[in-house]
DNA sequence: TAGTATTCCTATAGTTTTACTGAGGATTGA
DNA sequence: TCAATCCTCAGTAAAACTATAGGAATACTA
């Protein structure tokens, strides 16, 4: 698994986000219900994209949650990054001193080829793309989702 | 993390065995000291990639592993997915009769859009040209591999 | 300025996956 | 037979993942 849960959440809650405009604040218990997310799980993960930059918070009564980016400036490459930083294919090797072994130049190579290849993916998708794709794709009613 | 250590010792694994040649067998105790892993992990590994059909075994004296392809026949997701199973970006959802949120079908489309691309990457990475990298780069002799 | 709705923050806990380790049995070749 | 080697299963420690709990702090409203 490249992406977490987490991850993924985060990644929809940006989209709700856009759906929702950018008019009033969104409540983290409206925006958990409407993914079916728990709420305070949902508070983590929105407080997380809040200090990440990609959203800013108001307290209090009528308060909430607002995109602070236009979502064509917001790529998935941001989310993933905030929530589960760096991509990474593998697990953190630290090569503690340890002698090389025959094919570590052409394997390392190889995995920041599949990382760079990652990251160019993840960042040429925007957010506004996403939610228009989304859009498109319910265009014909199909999809029955939470109220 | 996509890939797991395991699988990572799984691709070094074989392009030792590329190293060795397809004159005799290559015993699991050797592969496990020139990579610098324990010979315990090192067994279960070979067995998983007999039983993928990328090694054959040879029991008792003078026995070991011999690849069962050509190298230029193997390639690096044949591994991964012997190891590892399929290449998954998300861990398994099984929407589970959950109703749709906003985002779902973008989102699904998108890893999809990922998982082919990995899928790609790694089919077109064979282990003769991973071999011949690893020579290459160690050409200049800077390297010092395990004896 | 008091009350209330709401967000913010930190700690912790259960589950699953990963990465091994250990013990011993099975098979083969000399 | 005996030594070498593969093979299998079970167990364990650590990490990662997925939350949950409780209360402190803040902003708005009356």
């Amino acid at each position: 698994m490249l992406v977490s849960k987490k991850n993924q959440y985060a990644i929809r809650a940006v989209i709700e986000f856009v759906r929702h405009g950018t008019q009033v604040p969104a409540k983290a218990a409206d925006v958990a219900r409407l993914q079916g997310i728990s709420v305070r799980f949902m508070e983590i993960i929105l407080n997380d994209l809040k200090r990440g930059g990609i959203l800013e918070s108001r307290r209090g009564a009528e308060g909430g949650y607002l995109l602070a980016k236009k979502p064509k400036d917001i790529t998935v490459l941001d989310v993933i990054q905030i929530i589960d930083g760096p991509i990474k294919v593998l697990r953190e090797n630290g090569s503690n001193g340890k002698p090389d072994y025959f094919g570590k130049v052409a394997t390392e190579a190889f995995w920041n080829e599949i990382e760079n290849g990652l990251a160019e993916s993840f960042t040429s998708k925007t957010f506004d793309v996403l939610y228009e794709e989304e859009v498109k794709a319910n265009s014909n009613g199909t999809y029955n989702y939470i109220i």
